[in-house]
RNA sequence: GCGAAUGUAGUUCAAUGGCAGAACAGCAGCUUCCCAAGCUGUUAAUGCGGGUUCGAUUCCCGUCAUUCGCUCCA
């Protein structure tokens, strides 16, 4: 069976030390990951690009970051102790699951009510009569207690999404900065959900990254902004290198829409997955007024934004792009993903696998290879990469042979390598190779700095 | 969480109820070395815990993890 780009991908990520089973000296953590060296400048370099894009690129929004914890009103205000919060049953002959509430509802809509509970109630899914496991409470939100004492006054919950810390800073963050709608606050950080079944490598995890964004408008002006948001975020992928025919959209089904929605319209790539191509990377949500109301409603704070001129009061709607960090990370290595033929030192054509990654998100922008280990090269390859570092990450790789090491910079995506020769003693020149044209420049030593510059614009 | 399959160097694969082996990768050295070259040397593994046994990586039980299904959705 032929492996798909998506399990070389992973494959690759795991040997390269891009992510890291987390716990793995103690067995492991089920579907928690680590992020290696590699992994930790790929991951920032894509928040760092979010952020620019979303925030300090923009007039219009500003950034935040907000508490993890946060105290169980704010999730009771949200709707999320509610929604998140299900009785689950399963058929113990089929192992399907069911809400124990919904099962009950729909038999007693269709039959009354079953005066015995569960036990007269058939498995939808293989009719065996009330064989069920005893209910429980699945909470999708992890809870902790702070304080020394574990009780319930000391009951706080991880944030299942950053959104809340924005509208619960609203009234301060419109304050300081002198906002009036339409502006945004953009947040990135690490949310948790006890997902039932996470996996898929990173693509679900119960700790993961988000980058949010709450944009406020004018009510009436909702939907254009929601449509310029799907627009420019759509943008923000392919520009950054995801090829189009791996993304859509995805319209959530009026039914289906979460309980803040009025609309809401992912973003999705073409991972490849077994069973399902496709996988979301983001979603952006009309989340109306819905937010502003309830906090304002739990909190007994008007969040309501006043006009200073016309001193009217109303609450803005909401656009929300909701972006997966980590998730985008597995995309934008998939997409880079290639396997060229290339010329062997051996004769004939050797395999090279190329991360493809657009340079801003490349983990390290140069390298800087002496063509050995000889004595004369050393301190000038050195020299080269001291200076090149105060300006972007750069390796320097001295070991074994010369075509060993492209290969290995070909395979973390590294944009462009540097070769210090025995001709640089002489002319003060080396050599530059493009990862993508595998053209070559021989640039002055003191140049090298001035001809990366333009190259590596925005890293 | 439930069902099924799987678990040996970093990776891919061997082998065995009695010293666990290879290839690739890694590391060190040689080679004025420009696209995974060659030569020499070298590091490195039976997921974890119990049981059976004189002896377990192998058989049994448990556990943990991975993959595939069931739900979810950044």
């Amino acid at each position: 069976m032929a492996t798909s780009t998506l399990d070389k991908v992973i494959s690759l990520a795991k040997d390269l030390g891009f992510v890291f089973p987390c716990g793995e000296i103690y067995g492991g953590t089920r579907a928690a990951w680590d992020y290696g060296p590699l992994g930790v400048e790929l991951k920032e370099n894509i928040k760092r690009q979010w952020w620019r894009s979303v925030v300090t690129s923009r007039n219009d929004v500003v950034g935040l970051d907000s508490s993890i914890i946060l105290p169980r009103q704010v999730w009771v205000a949200s709707g999320h102790v509610g929604v998140f919060n299900d009785p689950l049953t399963e058929c113990l002959h089929c192992h399907k699951r069911f809400r124990a509430d919904t099962l009950e509802e729909e038999f007693e809509h269709r039959k009354g009510r079953p005066p015995a509970g569960l036990t007269e109630i058939p498995c939808p899914n293989c009719g065996t009569r009330g064989e069920w496991t005893q209910p429980r409470d699945f909470n999708m939100m992890l809870k902790t207690y702070l304080g020394p004492v574990e009780d319930e006054s000391g009951l706080h919950y991880l944030r299942p999404e950053t959104a809340q810390g924005i509208f619960i800073n609203f009234l301060n963050v419109s304050r300081v900065m002198r906002l009036k709608p339409p502006f945004g606050i953009g947040q990135t950080g690490k949310s948790f959900r006890n997902e039932i079944t996470p996996g898929n490598f990173i693509f679900r995890t119960r700790e993961f990254e988000q980058m949010e964004m709450e944009f406020f408008v004018v009510p009436g002006t909702d939907e254009e902004w929601h449509q310029y948001w799907i627009d420019e975020r759509t943008r923000w992928y392919t520009d950054l290198g995801i090829k189009p025919e791996n993304l859509r959209h995805f319209e959530h089904p009026q039914e289906k829409l979460s309980h803040y929605s009025k609309r809401t319209v992912d973003i999705e790539y073409r991972f490849g997955f077994t069973g399902g191509d496709w996988g979301e990377l983001e979603g952006i949500a009309n989340r109306t007024d819905f937010d502003l109301s309830t906090h304002t409603e739990h909190s007994g704070q008007n969040l309501r934004f006043k006009d200073p001129v016309t001193q009217e009061e109303f609450f803005p709607y909401v656009i929300e792009p909701a972006a997966g960090l980590t998730r985008s990370l597995m995309a934008f290595l998939v997409d880079a993903y290639a396997e060229d033929e290339a010329p062997s030192a051996k004769g004939g054509v050797d395999r090279r696998t190329v991360l493809r990654l657009d340079p801003r998100l490349a983990p390290v922008k140069v390298a800087v290879l002496p063509l050995s280990r000889h004595e004369d090269l050393s301190p000038k390859a050195q020299a080269l990469a001291a200076e090149l570092r105060q300006y972007w990450n750069t390796d320097l790789d001295d070991t074994r042979a010369i075509g060993r090491r492209y290969r290995r910079q070909d395979q973390i995506g590294t944009p462009y390598c540097v070769t210090v020769d025995f001709d640089t003693l002489d002319d003060q020149a080396v050599t530059i190779r493009d990862r993508d044209t595998m053209t070559q420049e021989r640039v002055a030593l003191d140049q090298v700095r001035n001809y990366l510059a333009p190259r590596l614009v925005g890293c």
